[in-house]
DNA sequence: TTGTACGCGTTATCAG
DNA sequence: CTGATAACGCGTACAA
């Protein structure tokens, strides 16, 4: 009884993806028209009668017919997603408002972020890079030193448009938008030494990090211009986080000589930092001034207020996004760094000597 | 001169995605096996003979094979991917540690993270409607009290597995993993009522938001039980940012028989409420005592350190997660709310009335 | 155990 | 301006 010929070849499992049931082709036949004209109707609206538009147009609303992506996706060869790649556990109050602008950015060019935290999961990477060479995506933004990479190839090998923020990556090539962070540092510092501090003290990121490169060489600079030396400042190490900002004030108080300036190269870093001194017995501004980096909400809430760095982060975000998705578009870009600027907030935390 | 023929039909043209330019027909063309003998080594690797299953991960990893994602989710009818909803502008230091458990727990499941902050932009609602209904999505986290809706249909009548995390939403029938709200509240009213203190300041929430809502009521409840009433406190409007705790700060100052205890409903309005009256003369806790609601870090970096509800911020995030993967593998579960326990962090800002 | 061939839903090409 | 139809790349039912 083998009549089912026909019937039985139907019978590939339908996957448990039962939304948007209506398709292209049901569009198509209440509307009385072809897929294809459907399809122009709502790519090329002016490619395709008015009065034919209409009814294909009414016959969309009334099916609430949305397109298949994954099936758009394999056609067009495009799907309309970033990946946002985001270090390990940086600072949440200052990378949220870089990400805000990142999102405004790109949803108002219509596409979608897929988040890629490095700090979740191990094999994360080896995942990112398959999303990427899978075709998911197209196109990439590294908040992060470091483009990620598995067995022996990065996301850059990839071909697709990829656009640091905040920092250069590690693969030559990639444009960025960073702030410059040498000429930050250096007002940072500059501040200090102008209000007759000669005695600093230098609170670290992390080893290597391209924005702790940049800012140290700044302070560095700094020093020297105001005929400094090695002798006249202390290091700290960090990774820009309450409890590194916390280690540096434990540090810092049992210290034989204290400097009497402070340079931190984050705002977590450098409130903790002050609390943990004030709770030390010393001063904020008087006994010792500090300057902060990052210009976060909190820097106002904080006794007292910090004096810092203000980087614009909504448009660290906004300004990458754009540059991606003109790299998107084919145009050609800046190859290199655009950098912004930050400003230096004077609040409360930092003063002159008092001799 | 028409000898074109089949070859004018092959110009199709290609999109510009050349990335994972090898497909599986060129990894069954290296090791010498069908297409279907690739597929199968790859997802069912046991149902291929070893040495055949050899032959064809080697040439896998020669070609860098990896699958095309939209072939494969069209095929499939799933694309692994989970939308987040933000709600608009909601505190990110609070929200980043939940979001950290989202990621965590779907990373590990191999589940990619779509952003959908609804704060960005205007059309942002119609697109998350699309992507979900265009089957971009297999389901959804809101972290919102209200569903995303677009033409008269949510996201959830996609039929798609959504969870709610520290919210209930506004559609029935969505699983929500929350914090008990009621409870915490009226943990910090108590313990303001046990210090002595008799006259109280409430700083509320979005009027209508659901955790304002329970929090109004334990907070109300706690008056209640201790035998007080409406005379015995004062009310101020926020939205649980800095700038509303600035403001019900200002306003406080300016009242003429000053509350002894403050209930602050986040902890960034606590914050920036303890600031504002500390600079407008007020001593925390001497003068006001103040108790504060999430538990972000930045409470053990101001001036007193503040004593708040710790929200378990990280597996609010991860048990939402870990809810919406068992509805994804089509288990049944739990649908109603689940809830989780918070804490009452007990610090500085707040104690005993003095007499 | 492996190969053949179809269809997932859409868009772009080409012919009318 | 519109219709017919061939791909896009993969997974699977079925035959061998």
């Amino acid at each position: 009884m083998p009549p089912a010929k026909e019937r039985t070849r139907r019978i590939q499992r339908r996957a448990p993806r039962d939304v948007s049931k209506t398709r292209i082709g049901d569009v198509a036949r209440a509307a009385g028209v072809s897929t294809a004209t459907v399809s122009r109707a709502l790519t090329f609206p002016d490619r395709v009668q008015a009065e034919t538009r209409e009814r294909v147009l009414a016959a969309v609303r009334e099916l609430g017919y949305i397109p298949n992506s994954a099936a758009r996706q394999l056609r067009a060869g495009s799907s309309r997603t970033v990946l946002v790649v985001v270090g390990p556990r940086r600072n949440p109050p200052f990378f949220s408002e870089v990400l805000r602008g990142i999102d405004v950015a790109l949803s108002q060019a219509g596409y979608a972020v897929l988040m890629g935290n490095l700090d979740s999961i191990d094999g994360k990477e080896k995942y990112l890079v398959d999303l990427v060479f899978g075709g998911h995506i197209d196109g990439a933004l590294v908040l992060a030193s470091t483009v990620p990479s598995h067995a022996g190839r990065t996301i850059a090998d990839s071909g697709l448009p990829i656009v640091g923020i905040c920092a250069e990556t590690d693969v030559p090539g990639i444009p960025a938008v960073v702030v410059d962070d040498e000429v930050c540092c250096r007002a940072q510092t500059r501040y200090l030494l102008d209000r007759g501090h000669r005695h600093l003290a230098y609170l670290a990121g992390p080893r290597g990090n391209y924005n702790e490169r940049h800012r140290y060489a700044g302070f560095q600079a700094e020093i020297a211009a105001a005929g400094l030396g090695a002798d006249d400042f202390v290091r700290f190490e960090g990774n820009y986080d309450f409890a590194s900002g916390v280690a540096s004030g434990r540090a810092f108080l049992a210290l034989d000589r204290r400097p009497t300036g402070v340079v931190a190269t984050s705002d977590e870093m450098a409130i903790a930092f002050m609390t943990t001194i004030r709770r030390g017995g010393l001063k904020v501004p008087q006994d010792v001034s500090i300057v902060g980096f990052d210009g976060i909400e909190f820097g106002d809430f904080v006794e007292p207020t910090l004096t810092t760095i203000r980087q614009p982060r909504f448009e660290l975000g906004s300004t990458g996004a754009a540059l991606l998705l003109a790299m998107m578009r084919g145009e050609t870009v800046p190859d290199r760094l655009t950098m912004l600027k930050g400003a230096l907030d004077e609040r409360e935390s930092a003063g002159s000597v008092i001799e």
